[in-house]
DNA sequence: GTTTAATTTGTAAGCGCTTACAAATATTGT
DNA sequence: ACAATATTTGTAAGCGCTTACAAATTAAAC
């Protein structure tokens, strides 16, 4: 076997042809006469050649790759969509560079740098609330980027996603229709974290809407760890004020309070009740069942890889924006009468 | 503004050196003299240069990025792992490739191929068993490799995890020793995956040392689903071949079971003791909570990124093997006496 | 103050590929 | 049959960076 991989000029020389000839085999065999194709195709398969992804990079000024920046990859949440973000990228022979911030924008800053500097050709975020200087670079440098997680009709950026404060808002008005009017709030981390922000702020323009109010005291803000969330829902009920249900920033923290809550004997949903966020696979399997929000992680996924690749194909950069359904799962944790 | 960014030349002629200087002034600072150096990261920043990658890999013959394939990143079992991997690489200033096989081998190869031809430093795989190809590959392009969630002490290739088998037998013996005899399992497809086969292989052999036996009409694959497992699960009740406990492949499976128990009204673990297995961090807060096997994920994560860096850094190929614990946290699906 | 060695900088040759453009070949119309 | 046109192939100039090597500068030794 020869000493090093082979190259384009290799395949070049062996077949008798120009690099320019085999360069068109690979990348627009229609160009190149059948019989020649086949001939080269040949030599591409006895030699064991593969393309040097670098060099194409350079001279193509394309890398076939596209970056995403996600807060943590360490649970369910988002691993889901960009499960499927990543499907579809390779479907199109496209790589996915991955990294996390950690849930911080400055992080997420970072990351974006290193990742433009890999010469991606488009990137997906989460939220829309960004450090400006994430902007600034990707319009710099031309990268199409999608928000993901997040709609917002007025937004200036593209997005595929649902109305965070929307959700809020259903998972208040259920709560009230049930009856519940002193609710407590788990959140998770708000700054940095525009998704947290606007789903409790849903909540609390419902609750006033109905003459009711998200009392301060009632609200806790904790890291997105089952263990915090726990710990939080303890505090909120050694505390003292009253409330008859708790509604939690997603279904770790949601995890958490259930958690918490079998450990002190109070009865779910009878004396609290307690909703998620996201609809993670696992929770409709608990005991009792989660009542959460259905994130719609998989399409956000599977259509951002679609729009990126088109923004990359025509060229087109015009921003996209599009609206999710994002419903409430009602279950047993707010309504023991639910079958599942 | 420039029409399109710098690049080493213009900040070469900006500062009035060389381009020599410039690459060394962001590669081995130290060779250049303060003063010039100085003014060169001067200019840098001016201009806002920043290196483009696919030159830099193309000249240097380094892409400062690992690859990893992993089966599926669509819920928390690998992404956890894959996190601390992540951190450890961005901590180094390298990149993660990532890319799923969903539990293919072939699926495998073709995105090993993929990420090779990307010019991956490195590679991260889940498993020991791979396309022969796959190993073939890397070892022509002389990428270093190591697999991850097993562990092998006679492996030809290096691998940093735990020993399967041992967690199988480690289940079988706890749920023996709790008085069970006659035991159901729940596996993921074991085709294409080593892990599963030797979980249960584990099981088998610790029964039938101890005189017991491992029925085949007890034992069920199915997709690493919570519904398929409800669906398995209920399929093997209703066969009405007896038994007392079922050792689930993963949480994922348990959850399907118990959720199908809970459902059949069936009391756990009175009736019947369930078992996971990776120990997500839900597991704890179920209720009741689940009897699984702590898989060391996060060690996994970060010993794979140090190890490959090194392996980068030093030129060093040697094989190493680390082998994690993989501890038995025994809870209440197996035994109701047992507290948080 | 030389000579010699060590350090700092510059020169220029690629890394492996794509792609304008030119050249060669094939196709069509008359 | 020949010119005019369309198609296929080749030529060669980069893409932006790293790095061996040579040249220039500085430091150390005599």
């Amino acid at each position: 076997m020869r000493n090093s991989k082979p190259t384009l000029q290799d395949v070049a020389t062996a077949a008798g042809v120009s690099t320019a000839t085999v360069s068109r085999c690979i990348n627009q065999p229609a160009q190149v006469k059948e019989k020649l194709r086949d001939k080269v195709n040949e030599v591409i398969n006895r030699l064991g050649y593969a393309p040097h992804g670098a060099a194409r990079a350079l001279a193509s000024r394309r890398s076939h790759t596209i970056g995403a920046v996600i807060p943590t990859i360490d649970n369910g949440i988002f691993a889901n969509g960009i499960h499927y973000l990543q499907r579809g990228l390779s479907e199109a022979n496209f790589t996915l560079l991955l990294a996390s911030s950690n849930y911080s924008l400055d992080e997420e800053l970072r990351e974006v740098r290193s990742l433009i500097t890999r010469g991606i050709d488009g990137m997906v975020l989460i939220g829309e609330e960004h450090h400006p200087e994430v902007y600034e670079m990707l319009d710099r440098h031309q990268v199409p980027v999608v928000n993901l997680w997040t709609y917002n009709s007025q937004s200036i950026h593209s997005c595929i996603g649902f109305d965070n404060a929307a959700a809020g808002r259903k998972i208040a008005e259920h709560l009230v229709n049930m009856g519940h009017k002193d609710i407590a709030v788990i959140s998770g981390i708000q700054i940095d974290n525009d998704r947290a922000r606007e789903r409790i702020e849903g909540v609390r323009q419902y609750l006033q809407e109905k003459g009711l109010e998200l009392k301060p005291e009632l609200v806790r803000e904790c890291r997105y760890s089952a263990e915090q969330s726990s710990l939080a829902l303890t505090e909120l009920i050694v505390a003292g004020h009253p409330f008859s249900a708790v509604i939690c920033g997603n279904d770790i923290l949601a995890l958490g309070a259930l958690s918490a809550l079998r450990q002190l004997d109070i009865p779910v949903p009878k004396t609290l009740a307690v909703t998620g966020f996201d609809n993670l696979e696992i929770t409709a399997a608990l005991s009792p069942s989660l009542t959460t929000i259905d994130v719609p992680a998989r399409r956000m996924g599977t259509l951002a890889a679609t729009y990126l690749l088109n923004c990359i194909q025509t060229g087109n950069r015009d921003i996209t924006r599009v609206q999710l359904p994002a419903d409430l799962k009602v279950r047993e944790t707010t309504d023991m009468t639910h079958s599942m």
